[in-house]
DNA sequence: CCTTAAATAGACAACATTGTCAATCGCGCA
DNA sequence: TGCGCGATTGACAATGTTGTCTATTTAAGG
């Protein structure tokens, strides 16, 4: 008749009062040693250990944020028509957030809808949350930084573009990538490359742009501006300008897309002209996205550590919320370039 | 210097205090009209929601969970390799919470990581979660069902397979679905229609099929082995089943592919015959993943109404949850046919 | 008018945790 | 010995909400 053991532990949830109880201390030494507060002897610390590590403890976030002005949840919002990139960024957030033992709560918000900026006070105040991940196009919207200025609550940006000293920054070096995928395609004896730009007035698109430019001039490749087509980071476009690219006398061998839906595009204009890729062709992308490894053949990209930049971000949110003297430098991480099968070495004769 | 207006109340909380003082009630007839519950006279229930209009009061989920047994937060697990599919769960999901003023936490688990039940009891005791939401495949897991009916807190499975008194099941009629996409195909004129199987072994691939034999059969059509072919969901098998169904001498003039990832490996495979889709084969999948509508052209498929499988799902285990009398009869929602541009009427000739 | 029951409303405890403050202990120093 | 001080620990209040129980009001029936 003893259910005290294995099976009680698993349906029952132990509470701070057990712990306590196990280890015949007070609940606020529990709290203490969980809470890794200082002034608990090395011989305490341990036997609460024990018993936490018995009872298998953990604490309730709903409890905690009864108290004190935590609340050991950070929120997500964004509005991104790109699910699997959206997807990324809550697997890495959740999984920081859950190390920390926070919870993440996200919202999808509508960025032209009104009252984008009480929206996201109403989410915050409500929510009682700590802090707040917003990655683009959400970080570069005026009422979305006003409001979460005025909140002052710590708020971490996923690749922000513009008032770079609000909140606190993850991004990637887009130049660099787009310089080291330039300088892959030079390296395969590709001498003629195209370029898809993304949609017009993003830093993203400028930088992508940039990086391309200086691989070709740091390889004494003279640029050519009839080699660069103007897309919107849809698929659509990317058809539509390859096949302007491929309908040049001088016919690039490569055409290098800003972003991988693009590259989906490029890849379909090339094969429809009866063109191989790589053989004839080789097309690259940008962001690794899912599909990028599914395409036919499967492309060659950057991948963008997206799950890691919400990662970061929720983690730098919770160390300054826990100490608000940390300095929160931004942050970049590296990009990653993954080659598959879709880039090749240049036709020997053209 | 009167402060306690617009200012205030965007950056403090109200609580329930608040509402009440405001109201000039107790804090107990407020919750009473907040949750519904009966024995508050229609004319204070007014007051009540005046004063809680007033202050935009919403009551707080931590503080609500301290009491009573339930925490208002639902726990959502997945281990599904397709990003956009989830996404869409947990979009439906998360939306569906929201509106009865619960929470979600979301978990991906590894399917073949071993204690897969004992995570998730893990998962519900220690988040003290009211119920689960298991999508494909985990909710035809041996071990996931194990745990959860050991567990007695209520959950949906989504599109469930097997066991299917377990839980309450939110799905769609796959076998209708397919059926309806092979009328369509006929409608356009199309005799001889190409079917690429999904993995062998799951019950959606059974079903998927079975429609589209009864469509067949119902209009007089033959059922010709040789027309279909075993894939298995990947992108790469659609291009090798359909390659092998247009090497027939008899080549189908429609090849309907059991989902959109290989319905896109059909499209490459068409087109690098030199063949124009729809005017010479037309292309149908399922599912309408995120990339249906991006290739090329755009793909005619079922849409899965997923992110409302989940907010169904969602709003059955809250109702459970509120009244463990409710019946939950599990539900089959509606698909529907999307046509784009990859079918059209069959070729004039053959 | 009195009794009884139902409807309505409030007082107070309970929940699991943290913050504040007080109590105790050990130790060095006068 | 007595005193002061820092380190350690605990008692208790507070958090925002719901459950339980009790008190008051209203309505109905004699």
């Amino acid at each position: 008749m003893s259910d005290g053991e294995s099976l009680d532990t698993q349906v029952r949830r132990s509470t701070i009062t057990d712990v306590a109880r196990l280890a015949d201390v007070s609940i606020k030494t529990v709290s203490r040693v969980v809470r890794q507060e200082p002034n608990v002897s090395e011989e305490t610390r341990k036997a609460v250990r024990a018993a936490i590590e018995q009872l298998n403890y953990r604490p309730t976030i709903s409890a905690r944020s009864t108290t004190g002005s935590r609340s050991f949840m950070l929120g997500l919002v964004f509005d991104n028509p790109n699910p699997s990139y959206t997807f990324d960024l809550l697997i890495g957030a959740q999984q920081a957030v859950k190390e920390q033992g926070y919870q993440l709560v996200f919202e999808p918000l509508e960025r032209n809808g009104k009252g984008l900026g009480a929206a996201i006070t109403q989410l915050v105040v409500q929510g009682n949350l700590d802090g707040v991940i917003v990655p683009p196009p959400l970080c570069d919207d005026p009422s979305v930084l006003g409001a979460l200025s005025k909140l002052g609550r710590p708020f971490a940006r996923i690749a922000p573009s513009r008032e770079l000293t609000l909140g606190f920054g993850v991004s990637m070096d887009d130049g660099a990538a787009a310089a080291a995928m330039t300088r892959h395609l030079i390296e395969l004896g590709h001498r003629r490359i195209g370029f898809i730009k993304g949609r017009a007035g993003t830093a993203t698109t400028e930088n992508r742009l940039r990086g391309y430019r200086e691989a070709l001039a740091a390889a004494g490749i003279p640029f050519d501006e009839a080699l660069v087509q103007q897309g919107d980071f849809q698929m659509r476009s990317g058809l539509v300008c390859a096949d302007a690219l491929l309908a040049l006398a001088d016919m690039p061998t490569a055409i290098f897309a800003s972003n991988d839906d693009m590259a989906a595009g490029a890849l379909i204009a090339v094969q429809r002209r009866g063109l191989h890729v790589p053989g004839d062709v080789s097309v690259a992308g940008f962001d690794d996205a899912a599909t990028a490894a599914a395409m036919w053949p499967p492309l060659t990209t950057i991948r963008q550590p997206v799950a890691e930049m919400a990662a970061t971000a929720a983690r730098k949110v919770i160390e300054y919320q826990r100490d608000p003297e940390a300095t929160l430098d931004s942050v970049q991480l590296d990009y990653e370039l993954v080659v598959r099968e879709s880039t090749g070495a240049a036709p020997q004769r053209r």
